[in-house]
DNA sequence: CGAGTCACAATACAGTCGCAATGTATGGTC
DNA sequence: GACCATACATTGCGACTGTATTGTGACTCG
């Protein structure tokens, strides 16, 4: 081999391997169960091979954060099939809420790092990146509805906040997983119009 | 004394300058830097002290939270002025926001504690029950606005969880705090009327 | 066929954790 | 003044933490 990648084994895939592990522990036992010896124990290795990938339990953590913020991310353009605005802003929106288990993980996930972020302004940057992409992209399709009255900007943060709270009411069962959706959709027709 | 009350020291006055070192704790450097020893330390007493007043660290961690949402309650109650019901619901919703330092850091403390109560769900009790009774109360407001074509129910969830994802974008200083409150007054002018 | 790099395993280490046990000083009760 | 519960302070312990170090096969390259 001419280039520096690794021989036999793909990095990449370990990694995600063990940041997996790092998911299911930070949504089942809380961020602070996550430790290297855990997180091997979780995956089935040795602590050994997680410090071989990862060479702090930072760059472990970020990473982690990354892998999850990322699957949200293509998960939610693989939803935006083009039709309406309507129906894109709507079912964009259903896909960042925790509505199935693997996304309460996810959300679960999102809400700990959050947490944690607060503390540890490198891991918010990501975090707000995303946000702020998707902020865009609510905006631009509000515009597209062509609703007056409404600021476009404005109502995509209104969303962003909405779909945010929603999903932390979601996740601590304080509402059931159809109220939430009639939330968001009292929103979104008092937004784009009852179409 | 005849009563079984503490002799000269109060223990209710101790709980909660120990609770308050929690929460700037908390606050400042996540809740993972809460331990008996760094309470201690903050607090400027001995981990001994710590150890009298609260015999479980979890103790410890229930009833700070408890202090912390008591105090947003106060507070909140503090702020219903009996006016119209616009302006009432405007100036609860505008008082739980994290709009200064205060209320930044009880809202910090009560997001890191939203997410490691999703572990620990005896602690997510006292969250819950608080987050219902402002529930009721706002849709008791948003019945008596009476406007027509919006569930107060669904209206009253609406809001609550905008000013949950309001909050959590303020305090990752995503949104600037008039962004925050521009959208509120927007949402309340679509709710309730423009009045 | 050495030499060397990679992928991992195992262990050692210094520090911190929650908690229990123990010591002591101080006030109230009789 | 004897007695005792309260209010701390101190110390120690076992478990656990992140990280550093070292060892060991396997595979590649010259």
């Amino acid at each position: 081999m001419v280039c520096g990648m690794s021989r036999t084994v793909d990095h990449r895939e370990r990694r995600e391997l063990l940041a997996d592990a790092v998911m299911r522990l930070a949504a089942t036992r809380g961020l602070e169960a996550v430790s290297l010896r855990h997180v091997a124990a979780e995956a089935g290795v040795s602590t050994g091979m997680v410090q071989h990938y990862f060479r702090t339990k930072d760059e472990m953590m970020t990473f982690a954060l990354g892998m999850v913020v990322d699957r949200i991310r293509e998960r939610s353009q693989a939803a935006a099939v083009p039709t309406s605005p309507y129906r894109l802003v709507r079912d964009l929106l259903l896909e960042v809420l925790p509505l199935d288990e693997t996304r309460r993980l996810e959300n679960h996930v999102v809400l700990a790092f959050l947490a944690y972020a607060a503390v540890k302004p490198s891991l918010a940057s990501g975090l707000r990146e995303s946000a702020a992409q998707m902020r865009a992209f609510l905006a631009d399709q509000v515009r597209a509805a062509g609703r007056d009255g409404v600021d476009p900007e404005r109502a995509a943060a209104g969303l962003l906040a909405l779909v945010d709270g929603l999903g932390l009411q979601l996740l601590s069962r304080q509402l059931a997983e159809e109220e939430a959706v009639a939330a968001l959709d009292a929103q979104l027709a008092l937004l784009l119009g009852p179409a």
